[in-house]
DNA sequence: GTCTATATGGGGATAGAC
DNA sequence: GTCTATCCCCATATAGAC
């Protein structure tokens, strides 16, 4: 784990504290304190606090790509890659409990900021809606399957919101359960 | 406007820019300047910027509590009011787009940080939540009121999140249409 | 590549004059 | 009630030794 480059090693710590605490909210000296490196080390890596969000943001979206192929590989059908993602919410639900959504927190934080990275950080929904609507068209729902994608994704985020917030698991199953159920005759 | 006390002023002025900008990114000097006093005034009114929160999170549970008796006086039926809540969506558009709904996301953003707060953040999620559980007992769905009215928030919230990320108007309004059909006949 | 030391600015908060 | 002046801490970022 620790024979990672240092450049490595500053990314992926402050992909986990941006996520836990926000990116603004997340020093500089705290990842230096996680990693054990100094302050100072940081500006051999990285010109800037930004930069390092860029590199971030471009971890986010490889390992959802990553994450989407998978689903791919281990599901025959397409209903079963829509329902593996469905899954993400039960799989990962202390995280989102604690911390909400990986994906919709730092696009809210960065979309309040009216931050420049705004738009590579939206990109990794696209990314999302993208895979999902190519899997409702697979479905047969050729026509409305960007509505479906799109519909299935915010709903996804409203549970993770409210997971957040009332840090209550069984209304995550319930909803989990209620999506199933519309996953096998999804309508809008 | 600027004749009410400063006070007031001053937790009226950091309501709305908790809400632009959040409540860790937003200084007492951005206030100040707003409302055009000095940073040392401030705290002749408030002990600290955590009692200031405070007051911005009182002041949007009163509002929300006024803004769903306006919802109960203007609408004769139940399915009316729940409709009215849901057009919260598109009157609010501009602001949502940009900034999100501002109860979701004070609610991520102190839970991410364990705020004390973050409770009474929470508290205005419930504040809706039982309001729309007690219109969908009052439309005969009495044993699934709750769980509908917990349905219908998560589905609001997903669609403000989105709404953020992805800039879209059309999407917010294809997904209040979808919601107002769902509400001719809510299930789960 | 990594360190220490430091520059510079901004944050919340306090003291005390008016 | 409001102001100015100031304290202290922590933030990002830089300079230069090792």
């Amino acid at each position: 784990m620790s024979r990672q480059p240092t450049k490595t090693r500053i990314a992926e710590t402050a992909d986990t504290l941006f996520y836990q605490r926000g990116y603004a909210q997340t020093s500089l000296a705290d990842i230096a304190q996680e990693i054990e490196i100094s302050r100072g080390n940081f500006y051999y890596h990285f010109k800037s606090k930004d930069e390092i969000l860029g590199a971030v943001l471009k971890n986010r979206h490889a390992k959802t790509v990553a994450m989407l192929e998978t689903f791919q590989a281990e599901n025959d059908t397409a209903a079963g890659r829509i329902s593996a993602f469905v899954h993400i919410l039960t799989s990962n639900q202390a995280n989102i409990m604690q911390f909400g959504c990986p994906v919709g927190t730092i696009c809210g934080e960065l979309g309040k900021l009216a931050h420049p990275a705004r738009a590579e950080a939206s990109e990794i929904f696209s990314l999302l809606s993208e895979w999902l609507a190519e899997q409702f068209a697979a479905l047969g729902y050729v026509a409305t399957a960007d509505d479906l994608a799109m519909h299935l994704l915010a709903r996804s985020q409203g549970i993770a919101t409210l997971a957040q917030a009332f840090q209550d698991p069984e209304f995550v199953a319930k909803e989990v359960a209620v999506l199933e159920r519309w996953l096998t005759n999804p309508t809008l």
